[in-house]
DNA sequence: GTGTAAAATCGAATGGGTTCGAGATTAAGA
DNA sequence: TCTTAATCTCGAACCCATTCGATTTTACAC
């Protein structure tokens, strides 16, 4: 039966994470404490640890609300027949811009998504999601004959994952300082993969 | 002039450090608290802000003398002409393994080297270390015949550090859950750069 | 209705990182 | 040697995440 008590506690769910994505986006996560979020929810700051256990977990749920709306503008267009690498360019590019937008943002949310404190499914059902918009983009380019069917789906979208992550590192310890450095190196490290190195 | 103030500083910031390193290798970075490192170094707490403004430093400090003895098992070995992927897979466990070894630590030091608070200089010159031992394996490798020399060096060792990245995300995230299945994919991975993915 | 157990709420307390400010120590010139 | 300004040091205070414990609210059985 969804009692009085099931409403009300989603509906304080809400509260806290509205207060929250509002207060995140105006300050920071850092600037933002505890009993800001109560204040701006209208409830006892302990209140809302019956709700998260930590103050990390609030902001992932953040995350997650922002990667939806990130995922929102990825169009799946599978009539597009250009090239792999211009297709994966513009996927990995409307990341890194959303990711980026707020350098402070980014580089907390990343630390969370890249290297979470534990291993959690939620988490895992997003990746899914990225590894399955890759693989679908990686067989597209098998059925035209552009890329080998020798390797694995799944290797080869982790390959290009993680050149997007050797792209992000880059930004946040300095090394590539604007956007139009990420895309020409993500354009040459893609190009590498695509020819291989060899001889 | 070296005046007693100079020396006395360096001595304390020495002592700080090394309280440090024994108490986050005894219990955790997370489990040490300013406190105990002060005490430890037989001084006030406050006075560490003197040396360090961020826990945070002590940690990346301590991360500079760990990465140090890291490196330092790795021998150069100009004479080793095995396979570059060969060469490559050592170099990059050893690396993985001494991270990992103890895993939140390993997590806490990867968040701070891949996405630090600030873009700081020492970090580079890690980096740049770094760097440059792939560069000489890559070099080796063009020199053996068994890379093509179109591309630049730098963008090769990058492609290869973030595989490298990608393997470590994999193990934090909980997709890789043994050694070897982290040694199996980076062999996948290495081999898909060499070989190329095209056609 | 009434009693009762479970769950939710919140004020008060704890612990740890960081800052403040006052007192001690040093460098350096007179 | 004395003075003075800069630097060091550290106890007290502050802020904030998290926990405790007591109180209130809800669900439900009788």
């Amino acid at each position: 039966m969804a009692g009085i008590r099931e409403q009300k506690k989603s509906e304080t769910k809400r509260a806290i994470l509205a207060a929250a994505v509002k207060l995140f986006a105006e300050k920071s996560f850092d600037k933002t404490s505890i009993e800001d979020i109560a204040k701006e929810a209208g409830i006892g700051k302990t209140t809302i640890y019956g709700y998260y256990n930590k103050k990390n977990e609030i902001f992932h749920d953040f995350c997650d609300e922002e990667l939806d709306l990130a995922f929102s503008k990825l169009k799946p267009s599978d009539c597009d027949d250009r090239p792999l690498t211009e297709k994966l360019i513009d996927f990995f590019m409307i990341q890194f811009v959303f990711v980026t937008k707020n350098r402070e943002f980014g580089r907390q949310m990343s630390r969370e998504m890249v290297f979470p404190c534990e291993i959690n499914d939620k988490a895992k059902i997003h990746d899914q999601r990225y590894f399955d918009i890759l693989e679908n983009y990686i067989a597209a380019a098998q059925n035209r004959g552009e890329v080998s069917t020798k390797h694995d789906h799944f290797n080869m979208s982790v390959h290009f994952f993680s050149l997007y992550l050797g792209l992000l590192a880059g930004w946040y310890t300095g090394y590539l300082e604007s956007l139009s450095q990420v895309e020409e190196t993500m354009r040459t490290l893609f190009t590498q993969v695509l020819k291989g190195i060899e001889k």
